[in-house]
RNA sequence: GGAGGGUUGCCCGAGUGGCCAAAGGGAGCAGACUGUAAAUCUGCCGGCUAUGCCUUCGAUGGUUCGAAUCCAUCACCCUCCA
């Protein structure tokens, strides 16, 4: 039975997007055994529910997973909630919080939802670690600690970074790498998938299958998504990657409008990037937008458009993606005003509504000081006319579409009670 | 266990008794410009229905007319020695 394409075809598939795989012989190899035996490969990737939301740069890896699934592969969803409340020190340079059980619990439960906007639900392997993990008993632990070294530690580059500087690593921060080597042992799995960044937990993985005396795992690392806010300088891309620490995600479950909004507002260049990592076109496809912006000078905001519309479209549907195009255009182009905006009723005590009050009150700025300097600096717009006193009063009865900044552009329809 | 160094606003970092809501830089925000991006210039960057008031410099208590600055205790972090 073989359900299974030939190994080039889906070595072609396998390859967009990735960086390196450990080793790519042995992963052919695989794939035809699998094919020969009719057997899927189990390919594993993990996730620490430490944030709620999953974003774009999860998505890299996820479209990864859901690749081979369309070869007909088995995806190995694994919810790391047992070394989320270790903390994966990769690229850290201080040691990170702990989480606790219930605070892992709480984004364990969201990650599923959102990644499955990705993943083909029928066909994962749910698994979270705390199904062995829990269970390793301190003997297990210390067998476990005497199969790796400290100095093999210590040649990742963060460990490394940490030890010359003088900066503090804690015992614990050594066991993550070997957990998360253990959950291959734990799923026998035949690949695992992770950013470049889990390079040195990924192989470790490998190590710890031999020692373990299973057939060790094939690596393939993906490529790290840079943020909203990266930017190019001398033609390299520079910036963090896409996190929710640093503020720089468009998240996978975001409104279609500010999905489009934050695709729009990324960097001509790096635009580019995210087509290569996330779109569907071919990468000749690709290559051919490039070349129209570079040679033939067509506008980068329309090859940007493209991108927006097709990450909304994938995430919330056509009809959806043509609104969020339809009020950028209005909002954005031609200044309109949106048609959905949050209606805010204020009742102000005496009757006395100042607009750095009702700013603050609908919620449009961080603080009443923050709405006095926005509105003195001529970021706030009243009924369209932009007004520069923030005592202006409202009086009671009336109604006023308020706008505040032109980047975020946020909107209020405000409603003075009586 | 012994010795030393440290904890300042979102981050880095100056400040050793009043002129400190606290220099400087970064990030961020607003305006001009524009294409939505970048670059540039300008301004802002604790809170408060606000010409005033309130809360901030690890925590608590004290000295003083007055404390981020001095003293005491505590907490946390780092280093060296063992």
């Amino acid at each position: 039975m073989s359900s299974f394409a030939p190994v080039p075809e889906q070595m072609a598939v396998l390859e967009r997007a990735v960086v390196d795989f450990h080793v790519r012989s042995d992963l052919e190899e695989r794939l035809e055994e699998s094919r020969q035996s009719g057997k899927p490969l189990r390919v594993k990737a993990g996730f620490d529910p430490t944030r709620p939301d999953l974003h774009l740069g999860h998505c890299v890896l996820l479209q990864k997973l859901r690749a081979f699934q369309d070869l007909g592969h088995t995806a190995i969803f694994l919810i790391g909630d047992f070394t989320a409340m270790v903390g994966d020190p990769t690229g850290q340079n201080e040691s990170r919080p702990r989480l606790t059980r219930a605070e892992v619990e709480r984004s364990a439960e969201s990650y599923l939802a959102q990644a499955f906007k990705v993943l083909d639900e029928r066909g994962v392997e749910l698994r979270r670690n705390s199904e062995w993990l829990d269970r390793l008993t301190l003997t297990d632990a210390v067998e476990l600690m005497a199969k790796s070294t400290v100095s093999r530690m210590l040649e990742r580059k963060d460990f490394r970074q940490r030890f010359e500087t003088e900066r503090a690593i804690h015992q614990h921060e050594f066991l993550y790498p070997l957990l998360q080597a253990y959950d291959s042992v734990a799923l026998e799995c035949d690949v695992e998938l992770g950013g470049t960044d889990q390079l040195f937990n990924l192989v470790l993985g490998r190590t710890l299958m031999h020692k373990y005396g299973k057939r060790p795992q094939i690596v393939m690392t993906t490529p790290i998504l840079e943020g909203t806010d990266a930017r190019v300088e001398n033609g390299e891309i520079v910036g963090p990657k896409m996190s929710k620490s640093a503020d720089n995600t468009i998240g996978l479950q975001e409104e279609p409008t500010a999905m489009f909004r934050k695709a729009m507002q990324i960097d001509d260049t790096v635009v580019f990037r995210y087509f290569e990592l996330l779109s569907r076109r071919s990468a000749a496809d690709v290559a051919a937008l490039r070349a129209e912006v570079q040679s033939l000078g067509r506008n980068p905001m329309e090859i940007k458009a493209l991108f927006a519309r097709e990450i909304v479209e994938r995430f919330h549907g056509g009809e959806a993606a043509a609104h969020a195009v339809a009020e950028f255009e209005r909002v954005y182009a031609k200044d309109a005003v949106p048609d959905d905006m949050p209606r805010v009723e204020l009742k102000p005590a005496g009757g006395v509504a100042e607009l750095a009050w009702v700013l603050k009150q609908a919620n449009l700025v961080a603080s009443t000081s923050d709405a006095r300097r926005l509105v003195e600096q001529g970021g706030v717009e009243v009924d369209g006319a932009r007004v520069t006193d923030p005592r202006v009063r409202f009086h009671p009865g009336s109604e006023h579409v308020v706008r505040v900044g032109s980047k975020q552009r946020r909107f209020a329809r405000i409603c003075i009670l009586g």
